[in-house]
DNA sequence: CGTTGACTTGACGGAAGTCAAAAGGTGTGG
DNA sequence: CCACACCTTTTGACTTCCGTCAAGTCAACG
């Protein structure tokens, strides 16, 4: 399996060999895996190894005292979950799993090694936290003042775009594990709500959403439903272009395959999908 | 005047008397006066002095094509408007003037510096941004699962406790330069709307509210209406009204880590310097 | 004054919530 | 291989919160 983490910070910079290798190296630490609904890392809990996401899905989310859970962003492959370890007392909100998913445990000296070595990879970290930044308030403009259709389209289409600069996608289609009941804490709907406005967007002939696999059958179409409008995510290599985004990932992915611990990673997740 | 980024920042750590003086010669760089509704900083403009809000309130906002417009944060005195301008290409938003501002514009390599001189600091400045990112996700459990009511209090809570910090209240009143308009984007409602909340704010002794000053007439009440739950805004030191927390920042992050982090920061800032 | 910007009010409509209950899937055990 | 349990999805009737679109008030100000 590919770096899913490079294949994203390069969306910012392009790596030197030797920072490649350094990333690659992260992979060899530890893994663990969690089931549907585990918590990752609960709130309040001070945490001493960095949560990379390798594979599954996750989310942040909070729930109020009286019950009623919100979810405030998804984490996909290559997503770090918890940066704000080196300087915070404690998370503020949970990691949960939406799905089985195996995370790389990466000692938190590890990664300041990493940013006293490479002030490229220091960059780019940094540029990932503030993307993070980037997608959060655009998530605030979903929930404020976008209706149904139109958010969860935005959704959608990020994840799209998300999970291709990660090399996830085959045509527009992807694995997206979530119940319509996580839909609706993420949107801030209420499950029958958004059960009709999927309807609506199927019938439209804008997706296809069943088996947890979501396929974007027109992109542009999804895309104009969702008013989105590219710049938070801050691909400095492309994006408008959605297509080309799925083609450098496609380099990236066979490039990665190459590398001797991309290959073992790959050994370690194949493995994973086969205990299932 | 007190150096309200001085105090916000002293609300993670307790600075030595050296570190406090850096931060006062922040203070004599060269200001800029907005008038309400001036935009500070503009959307897709490259920065290159960061701006620190002195007094004054300012908003990070975006307008949709068809004029929807979204408030996704504000900004009070001590905050840093623009610290994304170190790694990002752009801005992504916009930074408007809620009322007659003033900014000190300092240079970004005088921040770099910092950076490279106090560890301390760098660790406070960073933990601004991780703070930034928190008051960020509840605004989404706000605009998602708190109906009208409840997520204007939670509003009204969080601004009062953050004046508090900056030391720009008094017995729990402090100005609030918006309109119900500025409220209306902010909260995601419409405008009348939000004066009908207003006023079952203002009848249930909660609030008062007039003449752009907001006074929190039962902050504990307001508290409860507003379902708030502290630990976001990550105030070590005290929350006032809040469960007290150890004093311990130091202890956070050893001596050894300090200066890799101060070593990483300057490697990433001094290539940013040499790639402009 | 008259104009402007902000606040207030009300009638009406609509998007989304609530609360069931039924209908599909899927996996497990008998 | 069926049967049952369990989880998800779907459906529908009814409610409510909030939006829409005015019109109207008020205070500040030129």
């Amino acid at each position: 399996m590919a770096n899913s983490l490079t294949m994203k910070l390069e969306q910012f910079i392009r790596f030197e060999q030797l920072d490649r290798q350094r990333l690659d190296r992260l992979l060899s630490f530890p893994t663990k895996t969690f089931a549907r609904g585990d918590v990752i890392i609960e709130e309040g809990k001070e945490v001493r190894n960095i949560h990379l996401l390798l594979t599954g899905l996750a989310a942040r989310a909070k729930v109020l005292a009286d019950g009623r859970r919100q979810i405030m962003a998804f984490l996909v492959p290559g997503d770090l979950c918890d940066v704000e370890v080196f300087v915070l007392r404690a998370m503020d909100h949970n990691i949960v799993a939406m799905t089985d998913t195996t995370c790389v445990l990466i000692p938190a000296e590890v990664i300041e090694g990493l940013l006293t070595e490479s002030s490229n990879i220091t960059k780019a970290l940094w540029w990932g936290t503030m993307v993070d930044s980037g997608i959060l308030r655009e998530w605030i403009i979903d929930h404020g003042r976008r209706g149904a259709r139109e958010q969860i389209a935005h959704m959608f289409y990020e994840m799209l775009i998300r999970h291709r600069i990660v090399g996830e996608t085959t045509d527009d289609s992807f694995s997206f594990p979530i119940t319509q009941d996580d839909l609706a804490d993420a949107t801030g709907l209420t499950p029958p709500h958004v059960n009709k406005t999927l309807q609506e967007l199927r019938a439209a002939g804008l997706i296809e959403f069943k088996n947890k696999v979501l396929t974007v059958l027109d992109a542009q179409r999804l895309r104009n439903a969702a008013n989105y409008e590219s710049g938070y995510l801050h691909l400095n290599r492309t994006e408008k272009g959605d297509h080309e985004v799925s083609e450098r990932a496609g380099d990236l992915v066979s490039a990665a395959k190459q590398s001797m611990l991309g290959r073992a990673v790959h050994n370690v997740t194949s493995a994973i999908k086969h205990s299932r």
